[in-house]
RNA sequence: UGGGAUGUGGCCAAGUGGUAAGGCACCAGACUUUGACUCUGGCAUUCGCAGGUUCGAACCCUGCCAUCCCAG
């Protein structure tokens, strides 16, 4: 009996391949596009509408699924709570935690279907030793998102397909092309989904009616150096945006939500070698009863960095070899062996 | 009011006769399914103002203005 395939189609290139692809491989396949937020850009050419079209030009029955009560709830109410609360969060991690892998499988099983795919570049395989679904780096290193998938659960790997995982972007728009879907060169999108003007600051006051409060930049001596336009305007390690002049760069190295201040000083106070993990989800294995050798990424585009893992419940400790920049709380830490993804979580502090 | 010092782009700052370094900030791109970082490019027809000397001045001369410091 052939399986029933929900397919997340965004009306990119990536998800109108990956449904091609399941088409190809024999898969019954659904398209279905998620109604994230009210869009006040009345551009005609919407993403559902060139999702609709996509899955159409496929063959395959197409969905727009309202999820903007949950998207609203567990991902931009949250993402405006972060922020206020002095982090820096990342939408995206908690979308697919939430929306895509919660919200929208649950959806697809309820509807009777077997599996949900998407255009993640990221893969999954079944391991037989120890029983377990692994979530692998794409094939693609440089287009891996793995990072972005770490929370997923063994219950949402076993219902998940990501058939772009062994594929390169070029052969992604290869295929694209070959398949003949106008939006073969459709440019990647970027930033974040419901921010397009990429001004995140602007859209959290909107959010909650709150504006972020002016206070001092002060330097690591108490030294105040200039005034700030609001906290949640910067994060760890950020340089642009300060309009402090001085004799080289600086740095925000530090927030201080309790009396408003930024603090700010060079590059080199930005490092450090220990933090701790909240969160923690584990994938490869079940539990970790002793400390683990691990290559770990603090950040999206970032190379892993090799430390020692220490998991107890869902803390995690991790001691870096070499001091990392801006490891920034509010982040994802995922953790890694080799190509696997042994499991990650939400940063909340570091120490030098 | 005397004595001294200084005035170069938003900030700091090289340059002391040969036709405006550099840093910070800022702006624009690139990179990127988060925020950042990073990278590339842009950014003073002009050196407080007005005269003068010179083939040629930010650099020399004169006057004025402004700021700072020290006197009383």
């Amino acid at each position: 009996m052939t399986e029933h395939v929900l397919t997340a189609m965004s009306g990119g290139v990536d998800s109108t391949v990956a449904a091609a692809l399941l088409v190809r491989e024999g898969y019954r396949v659904t398209g279905a596009t998620l109604d994230l937020f009210d869009k006040n850009a009345p551009h005609g050419q919407t993403d559902a509408a060139l999702a609709a079209r996509a899955a159409q030009s496929l063959g395959l029955p197409h969905l727009l699924i309202d999820a903007r009560a949950p998207f609203r709830q567990f991902v931009m109410d949250a993402f405006a709570r972060a922020y206020l609360a002095g982090d820096t969060p990342n939408p995206c991690v908690v979308c697919n935690a939430t929306v895509k892998f919660g919200f929208l499988l649950d959806e697809a099983l309820r509807l009777g279907m077997d599996k949900l795919a998407t255009g993640h570049y990221a893969q999954i395989e079944y391991d037989e030793m120890s029983g377990r679904y692994l979530l692998k780096k794409a094939a693609d290193d440089a287009k891996d998102q793995s990072y972005m998938l770490w929370s997923l659960s063994q219950q949402q790997l076993s219902h998940t397909l990501f058939p772009l995982g062994t594929l390169t972007k070029n052969d992604v728009r290869a295929l694209a092309e070959s398949f003949g879907l106008e939006n073969a060169q459709k440019k990647d999108s970027q930033d974040i989904c419901f921010v397009p003007d990429g001004d995140y600051a602007a859209f959290i006051e909107t959010l909650t009616g709150k504006v972020s409060q002016p206070g001092d930049f002060v330097a690591a001596d108490g030294t105040v150096l200039g005034r700030h336009k609001g906290l949640i305007r910067y994060t760890l390690g950020q340089r642009r945006g300060l309009g402090i002049s001085a004799d080289r760069p600086l740095y925000v190295t530090g927030k201080n939500p309790s009396d408003n201040t930024v603090r700010v000083g060079d590059e080199q106070e930005l490092y450090a070698t220990q933090m701790t993990v909240r969160d923690v989800n584990l994938i490869a294995v079940e539990t970790l009863e002793q400390p683990v050798r691990a290559d770990v990424k603090t950040r999206y585009s970032h190379t892993a960095s090799p430390a020692t893992v220490t998991v107890s419940g869902d803390i995690a400790h991790v001691e870096f070899d070499t001091p990392q920049r801006a490891v920034t709380s509010g982040q994802s830490a995922v953790f890694y062996q080799a190509d696997t993804v042994l499991g990650g979580g939400f940063i909340a502090d570091t120490q030098q």
